[in-house]
DNA sequence: TGGTCCAACTAACGGTGTTAAGTTAGCATG
DNA sequence: CATGCTAACTTAACACCGTTAGTTGGACCA
């Protein structure tokens, strides 16, 4: 049967497709001809929607992308950027097995581009330097992405001993691996905080040297 | 030709090449075929070393890992937390290509436990509650582990706005990739600091409800 | 000397991403 | 209305992957 009347395949409904493998098997588990079988279609046809397997990754990630918050900049410099950290980790959390993906590198230019204009000039506009700004936004992805790697990717508690302390009642494994997702959540949050509060210090601070390097911007 | 008269291969001499290939080719460039062609053997060679590729990686990450320093915490919180992220981010910066593969999740248990432990021990010695040190031990990864996986994790500068404030003479790209490096170990340093300044200024202040929760620690 | 085991070999299996070539529905044009 | 072109699928096949099975012959011990 070739050409059907009505096309059978859409990027949408691949992409779609695709997160639904990757959210239930993982990165690994999501093959051209596992994907195909699950649309009805023979793996070559995917070919005619998307030049290759990476450019559909892209895509894919792409979207999840689309729901990170870069907006609240407008409410000051501190509730942008805990806004955009939380809305990041947040879209990350929702499709864990993606984020061993992104350890590869952005495809996206554009969306990407957009979003770190965003948050560079929100962050300028705040009163920080610009050479402060483009720090203060690796960091950030920094940690959420160190985040997202840390603790979601992949079934096992690394660091079993650390969480020994905080729930010292439980010597099972399973409930001690249910209550890592929370230990991760509060630690970052935690970690995002420490970063913040720092930040705040350093606005008030004169411009040490030896520290950082760098001017610190005027109070905003 | 079976058996020959001095052995061909070793698990150093395996975990060596390996490594060789992947910092020059990158982690998908390392397949069993090309470094058993690199050692002058054929592929299955290789399994009667490592039972299996997975194994094998792991074991190169963690000879990595070797290099991480945990020991400074003698001399205090803060120099125990600072010179462990940068020999962390140092030993993962020679070898970026790796950084993707740790995405997975770790591999030897033992080693990283024994790290985990020691970083916790060392806060908690310092005067850290153990539930905050579990939380500064896992916020210092993230940050190094993001910082791996946003710069090095591979090859072209994703942000380029985000860099043309710093150097905005370089309108060409490579130039503009050469020093990508410097903006990551600076933002990376700035992220640290940042960090370890909120930390220190936690340590000073009483607890706060609606803060990230839990008892301040005593002055160490 | 004979037996066992080790450390390599070649062949092969099932899987991968991807390309090539074939087939026909739908559409535009003479 | 017939013709030709392109779109959207098909099946076959390629080169590679990690890994397993079965074979071979030198090294060591009784």
């Amino acid at each position: 049967m070739p050409r059907p009347t009505t096309p059978l395949l859409s990027q949408a409904g691949i992409r779609a497709s695709a997160l639904e493998i990757i959210d239930r098997e993982g990165l690994d588990g999501l093959s051209m001809r596992k994907l195909a079988a699950a649309l009805g279609v023979s793996a070559p046809a995917l070919y005619f929607h998307y030049p290759t397997k990476e450019h559909l990754l892209d895509d894919v990630a792409s979207e999840i992308m689309e729901k990170v918050d870069v907006t609240a900049f407008t409410h000051g410099w501190r509730e942008g950027l805990l806004t955009w950290a939380r809305s990041y980790r947040a879209a990350l959390a929702e499709h864990p097995n993606i984020v061993p993906f992104l350890a590869r590198g952005p495809g996206q230019r554009d969306a990407s581009l957009r979003r770190a204009d965003a948050i560079h000039g929100g962050l300028v506009a705040a009163g920080w330097p610009p050479r402060e700004a483009t720090m203060i936004g690796a960091s950030t992805k920094y940690l959420v992405l160190g985040a997202a790697m840390g603790s979601f990717s992949r079934g096992f508690v690394d660091d079993v001993q650390v969480y020994l302390d905080r729930y010292p009642s439980l010597a099972d494994a399973h409930r001690l691996r249910e209550h890592a997702d929370a230990v991760d959540r509060d630690s970052f949050e935690f970690a995002l905080l420490m970063f913040v509060d720092g930040l705040a210090a350093r606005l008030g601070r004169p411009p040490e040297s030896g520290g950082a390097s760098g001017p610190a911007p005027r109070r905003g």
